[in-house]
DNA sequence: CACTTGACCTGTCCGC
DNA sequence: TGCGGACAGGTCAAGT
């Protein structure tokens, strides 16, 4: 379930591989994955060049800028691939010698030799190397946009502020999130259009930290609370970068590796039944917002 | 309008 | 062992 952290931890791993490399190729194994992919899109991308890799929410952003030469004119424009990793979205890279045929890759890499049966996209670049996006439930999804249309892209535009953005004050977060809502506090930090980037388990583990109770109503939630909501939101999103993200099940970075902050440093997502690292008192998990919800009864008013 | 629920998918796990 | 069903959770459409 890739949230910031896990999205972040593959856009600097991105980031350090890709940065210049040109595209050859793109091959979409399953349209769904990449439903905007045409037979004209090739043209957009054919021997572009990536530029920066950024990341907006759980949004990825690769950067494209075009080759110089062409006859296409809409080729002429910078463009962004976006890649949504919804649920059981990877991104994996490797490189030519470190493909899983010629010499294999990392051995305590969780995937092994790819392309496979859950891959859905393949980028090749120049020099060998490749990017494939697997997904196994097929809800992630790629598109390429001209990176001047950006603003009209609505999913884009709708999202709420990065909750790292240091400019980000708990009062911002507050009007953000609608101070006056009647909803639960846990259904507002999943919803991306209040705040960006946070998931099902960061939500958990953020509530904890915080010691606010999931289902209490936003309206509920006193300017003091809402100062350490974000402390703690903040710290959760933090360690977990550090810690390399959450695999609860799927995820994985751009090499192939699993992140270790479930194991290290969450106090309740997937803890059920295990003792409160504060007061003791089994975890215990609920539903709300529709969701599977971990909290302490006892720690969380 | 504000909010909640179901659908989209596939693999895993649990109980019978 | 096999099998049905619940479950996992990000987002959007449909429902209340």
């Amino acid at each position: 379930m890739p949230e910031l952290p896990e999205v972040e931890v593959i856009r600097r791993g991105l980031a350090g591989v890709l940065t210049d490399k040109v595209i050859i190729e793109v091959t979409v194994l399953e349209q769904r994955s990449f439903p905007g992919f045409n037979a004209r899109t090739p043209g957009f991308i054919w021997g572009a060049r990536v530029d920066q890799v950024k990341r907006r929410g759980k949004m990825l952003m690769i950067e494209l800028i075009p080759r110089v030469k062409t006859r296409v004119a809409a080729s002429v424009y910078p463009h962004v691939l976006m890649v949504h990793l919804r649920m059981t979205g990877q991104l994996i890279y490797r490189s030519e010698d470190n493909d899983g045929f010629a010499g294999g890759f990392a051995s305590d890499s969780l995937v092994g030799s790819l392309p496979d049966k859950s891959t859905r996209v393949i980028i090749d670049f120049i020099d060998g190397s490749k990017l494939f996006f697997n997904d196994q439930r097929k809800f992630g999804y790629m598109k390429l946009m001209r990176q001047d249309l950006l603003d009209q892209d609505s999913f884009l535009s709708s999202l709420g502020p990065e909750p790292l953005d240091e400019t980000l004050s708990w009062q911002d977060l507050r009007k953000s999130i609608g101070r006056t809502s009647t909803t639960s506090i846990k259904a507002a930090l999943l919803d991306q259009k209040r705040v960006a980037g946070i998931g099902n388990i960061y939500a958990d583990e953020s509530l904890f930290r915080a010691k606010v109770d999931p289902r209490r109503s936003v309206a509920s939630l006193s300017p003091v609370e809402f100062r350490r909501l974000l402390v703690a939101i903040r710290a959760c999103l933090r360690q977990s970068i550090a810690d390399g993200g959450s695999t609860a099940r799927n995820y994985v970075n751009s090499e192939g590796l699993k992140g270790e902050f479930l194991d290290l440093h969450a106090a309740v997502y997937g803890r059920t039944g295990l003792p409160c690292p504060h007061c003791g008192t089994p975890i215990t998990k609920i539903r709300v917002a529709g969701r599977g919800t971990h909290l302490c009864e006892k720690c969380q008013v």
